[in-house]
RNA sequence: GUCCUCGUAGCUCAGUUGGAUAGAGCAUGCGCCUUCUAAGCGCACGGUCGAAGGUUCGAAUCCUUUCGAGGACGCCA
């Protein structure tokens, strides 16, 4: 993965080995990047954790190990003791440059690694109801579960990006019913959203474009007659509107699941089967429950109500079978955080079909406050007020939406100011690292003709030294966030790549006349940064433009 | 009432799973464009890590208590 580190554990693996006849593992040793530079490109704390084991103070394990390192092999041009037994390494500049012909050899997949190898893993992302526009919420959920399964799939894991389309409950109904109000409206016809209905302004469109299609042909049915009519037509539109919008934040997905057809395949009924034959259930009051609590729930079920119909819960566990049953070694879902409670009960269910719980992980993204003029702007289903994905997009561009989401961790409570998102001022983060690229594009630009060279012996200013060290991180960041599911280490990453670069080009001049093989080697650094600046972008669905 | 997720600089957030003097961005103040994009660079200011105990060489991080924010507790989805 990173090979600098890489040789560097294996040589304090091997001075342990020599200097006290014991083995540790590599996974067990810390490289960290200091964030004082007086202390080194890297340091181990290796020391310090073998206190317990080898009942010596720290310092003079360190400077045991220290006699014991191989130096040459490790790439090491100094090694100092520090602090309470850090180990600080000084590596040689022709080791750190070396990082940018690998780049350029392997170019868009600069940043691959084979952590994942072998593991199939689906992932559940946004699964919003088709019944309305979606929300901040659910664009917090789309621009980190995309991000996430752009990382898995750059960690070596094999991925499957799954959607579950909520179309066979109550809401569905609803839905219907609404839209039909609408419609009848748009024909003169009285009628009223049923209070516990949809509101949103979305359906008034719909119905507009049933009214162009249909004229008033469903006004005169009766309401019962034409409601599947609506139910399927807004179910229709709702669906496309979904997959649109996601397009435009650059969300895909590799399959849609729907509900019905879970129902369809009698998936609902086996999974059911398998439960009452594991002996999972009881009946009480004429309906079949589940028992959960045998898996730290702290009530029971329902599974099937008492009027024959399955809860929301029993079509939602066969999906998660069905899941399960393609073969994958793990499931992910992304819950918003008003489908927490939830969590315990999936995961017994899980357990009760004979399946170890952590086959499912369930992460939770937390809701996002949305503040427009300094104040809280409050969401409302009644109403039909609320800020739709579209919306931000249109307002804020993609990128920025994008961007924004994935550089704040899931599981915080968030504010998303609607009026800064909107300025495409640096007040917004994205801009800096796009900038970034375009600034090393337009370097690139200039020096059209110099040829980029491919030895890297002059590349030993601090700031370029910096800048290498930092593309040397890439692809273990790639994995490391990608294990934790967490793209804002992404950002992270991408902001302090920007801040190397632009900080290097402060002070480094590239295109210079004088200078030909220095300018030549620089270029070949600018165009790596260059290579993985886009890379890492693209990990969390933002662009990389070329000029700003 | 029970449970879940949180609480870090004026604001928005990181903190490599227990390590060096707790870090960024924005905001504020001061420098820097005859030089490859100033959407930039450099410097400064800013903290009782909600509070109190405990665990140990060492705690923002782990444990207990407590205060505060949001959420979940349906034969709704």
């Amino acid at each position: 993965m990173n090979q600098i580190e890489n040789k560097l554990k294996q040589a304090i693996q091997e001075a342990v080995q020599k200097a006290f006849a014991i083995t540790i593992e590599t996974e067990e040793i810390n490289i960290e990047i200091p964030k004082e530079k007086s202390h080194g490109d890297y340091s181990t704390n290796a020391a310090m954790r073998l206190t317990k084991q080898l009942k010596k103070n720290p310092r003079e394990i360190a400077s045991a190990l220290c006699e014991a390192l191989d130096k040459e092999t490790a790439s090491v041009e100094r090694i100092e003791i520090a602090g309470p037994g850090f180990i600080n390494f000084f590596m040689k500049s022709d080791r750190l440059a070396s990082v940018i012909q690998t780049i350029l050899k392997e170019q868009e997949n600069y940043g691959k690694s084979d952590a994942g190898k072998g593991i199939r893993i689906n992932v559940e992302y946004v699964s919003a109801n088709p019944t309305g526009d979606l929300h901040p919420g659910h664009a917090r959920g789309a621009a980190i579960g995309d991000s996430v399964t752009r990382m898995l799939k750059m960690a070596g894991y094999e991925v499957t990006r799954e959607y579950y389309v909520n179309d066979a409950g109550n809401q569905i109904d609803k839905m219907g019913k609404s839209l039909q109000a609408r419609y009848l409206q748009l024909c003169g016809v009285e009628a009223e959203v049923p209070e516990d209905g949809y509101h949103g302004p979305d359906l008034i469109e719909i119905a507009k474009e049933l009214k162009k299609a249909y004229g008033d042909r469903y006004a005169h049915t009766s309401k019962a007659e034409s409601l599947a009519f609506f139910k399927e037509e807004g179910l229709k539109a709702e669906l496309k509107k979904l997959k649109d919008d996601l397009a435009l934040f650059n969300v895909e997905f590799d399959v849609w699941t729907s509900e019905r057809s879970v129902y369809q395949r009698g998936l609902v009924e086996r999974a059911v089967a398998t439960l009452i034959q594991q002996g999972m259930t009881y009946e009480s009051e004429g309906a079949l429950w589940l028992k959960t609590t045998e898996f730290g729930d702290d009530k029971d079920r329902v599974l099937r109500k008492s009027d024959g119909s399955y809860t929301y819960l029993t079509p939602d566990i066969a999906y998660h079978l069905d899941k399960l049953d393609r073969g994958y070694d793990q499931l992910v879902d992304f819950f918003g955080a008003d489908h927490h409670g939830y969590i315990v009960r999936l995961k017994a269910a899980i357990q009760a079909l004979g399946y170890p719980s952590d086959k499912l992980d369930v992460d939770i993204i937390q809701m996002a406050r949305m503040i427009k003029d300094g104040e809280e702007f409050k969401l409302s289903k009644r109403s039909g007020k609320a800020v739709a994905l579209r919306d931000l997009i249109e307002e804020a561009g993609a990128d920025a939406v994008r961007y924004f989401f994935a550089s704040r961790a899931a599981d915080t409570q968030m504010d998303f100011d609607i009026d800064m998102a909107k300025k495409q001022t640096n007040e917004n983060p994205v801009y800096y690292a796009q900038y970034a690229h375009a600034r090393m594009c337009s370097i690139l630009r200039q020096a059209e003709g110099i040829s980029i060279a491919d030895q890297t012996n002059l590349i030993a200013h601090p700031k370029e030294l910096e800048l290498c060290k930092h593309l040397n991180e890439f692809a273990a960041v790639v994995a490391d966030a990608a294990k934790c599911r967490q793209p804002h280490k992404m950002c992270n990453y991408i902001r302090t790549l920007a801040q190397d670069f632009h900080s290097f080009y402060a002070e480094c001049k590239v295109v210079d006349k004088e200078n030909p093989e220095l300018s030549a080697q620089r270029l070949a650094l600018v165009t790596a940064a260059k290579i993985t600046m886009k890379n890492a972008l693209n990990l969390i669905g933002v662009s990389a433009p070329e000029k700003m």
